[in-house]
DNA sequence: TCTGGGGTCCTAGGACCC
DNA sequence: TCTGGGGTCCTAGGACCC
């Protein structure tokens, strides 16, 4: 193995054969923190959180520093500030982070065609066929972290293997600002001394059942009976535990992928009982929604309505429809169906609507700024008017004024209403 | 000052059909 | 009168990942 850091950035990456090691896998470094902190230069010693504004927020990300005090990513914000009470607490921007993302994912382009992205700050590049042009996989690698972080200030680190698997992990061993190469005949041994957790798919639930049974290292998976493990974790996590295991992971790099579902959710600053609060915010959820249906061409056919309370317990209910649908106005009545089926509520900590089954609309409705779309926001909003201020106060055709202009996304759902006096 | 928001995948039970 | 097995669809919950 090979490996490379901040410090001594182009030494050992030659110093070992990669050329088993052709999957690539690119994280940035403390990718929120590290984005904001290009503004925030002087912090950047510091310990330093991004978190959102809400009393109920949790850490999106946590520079170095921070992280020395046990702050990691997902942790409340108020436990992060009990850990580190110094710490200081910036908001996410997530415009900038798309912005970065695309810059960087621009110079993955650049290398290989077969970058597969894996969320905003990481990716899998296949560079098998990048030989002859760029180099061996290490050299890719390095090329990748200097025009990183020439082009953009962000580190990120590099691990290279012959599967995925390998290379995700052993990015997160280079970090941070490193490149770690694990050539083919390597991954065993690298592999197995690891703790069970390192596995993918293998959180804290999945760790306990595994050590109690005596299962604490990759190498202990590894050499544990197939059935004996699908026992223990299920049929196809135990197979893929023990694939992973032994050092087998099929998964190639692929470029597309197909979204299965769209949702949102929103945990309230304060728990609610408000029918009528949660109605609106139902409202609002399944428009946007729609919305995201339709900027993308998809239809969804099953609609689901998520809650939590307030001691957590989290509850799905879902209803699948006839027919596909892209329009809000349906997509709410769905889930105001099933929420009022529901009956009495405890307080409400959270509510999100999903929508699931896509597929390719049928090409009749002609996107956003189409005129009867545009009909379909406006009957969308004509609810949500009603809702806040009671049905029959309103005439709500002749309050709304839709400005609509064909083809004109930025104005395609502008919808004006006049509040009742 | 306990626990976000975007998702994917898996399991298990029941209905229903052949 | 009692009882197969396979396959698909639907629903609910939960683990996990970024």
């Amino acid at each position: 193995m090979s490996r490379q850091d901040g410090r001594d950035r182009q030494v050992s990456a030659d110093s070992v054969d990669s050329s088993t090691a052709t999957i690539l896998h690119v994280d940035l470094d403390a990718f929120f923190a590290s984005v904001e902190l290009l503004d925030r230069p002087e912090l950047a010693h510091l310990p330093v959180v991004v978190a959102g504004k809400s009393l109920r927020s949790v850490v999106t990300a946590a520079n170095y520093p921070a992280r020395k005090y046990g702050v990691r990513s997902a942790i409340p914000l108020s436990q992060a500030l009990r850990l580190c009470p110094k710490a200081i607490v910036l908001e996410p921007h997530f415009e900038k982070y798309r912005y970065f993302s695309k810059q960087v994912m621009e110079i993955f382009d650049d290398v290989t065609p077969l970058v597969e992205r894996l969320g905003i700050d990481e990716a899998f590049l296949d560079v098998s066929g990048a030989k002859g042009l760029l180099g061996s996989p290490a050299e890719v690698a390095t090329l990748i972290r200097r025009r990183v972080h020439e082009e953009t200030r962000l580190s990120c680190s590099v691990g290279a293997a012959s599967t995925k698997f390998v290379a995700k992990l052993a990015s997160g061993r280079a970090k941070p600002d490193g490149l770690l190469v694990v050539p083919a005949d390597q991954t065993l041994s690298f592999l197995h001394p690891l703790p069970v957790g390192a596995l993918w798919g293998v959180g804290a639930i999945t760790e306990d059942a595994l050590t109690r049974r005596g299962l604490r290292t990759i190498g202990d998976i590894a050499r544990s009976p197939l059935s004996a493990l699908q026992r223990a974790v299920g049929e196809a996590t135990g197979q893929r535990l023990h694939d992973l295991a032994n050092g087998r992971d099929p998964r190639s790099v692929t470029t597309a992928s197909v979204e299965k579902s769209v949702g949102h959710e929103v945990t309230f600053e304060v728990d609610t009982i408000d029918a009528d609060a949660l109605r609106l915010e139902l409202l609002r959820q399944a428009n946007a929604v729609a919305v995201r249906l339709r900027t993308a061409g998809w239809v969804g056919r099953t609609v689901v309505l998520k809650l939590r309370y307030d001691d957590f317990t989290t509850i799905t209910r879902s209803r699948t429809l006839a027919e596909s649908t892209d329009v809000g106005r349906r997509i709410f009545e769905e889930v105001r169906g099933i929420y009022e089926a529901l009956g009495r509520h405890n307080p409400v900590r959270l509510i999100g609507v999903r929508m699931e089954q896509l597929t390719e609309g049928d090409g009749q409705q002609l996107g956003l700024w189409d005129a009867d779309e545009s009909w379909r926001e406006a009957e969308d909003t004509i609810d949500a008017v009603t809702a806040r201020f009671g049905r029959g106060m309103l005439r709500p055709a002749s309050l709304l004024k839709v400005d609509a202009p064909r083809g004109d996304a930025q104005n395609a759902h502008r919808i004006d209403y006049e509040p009742p006096a």
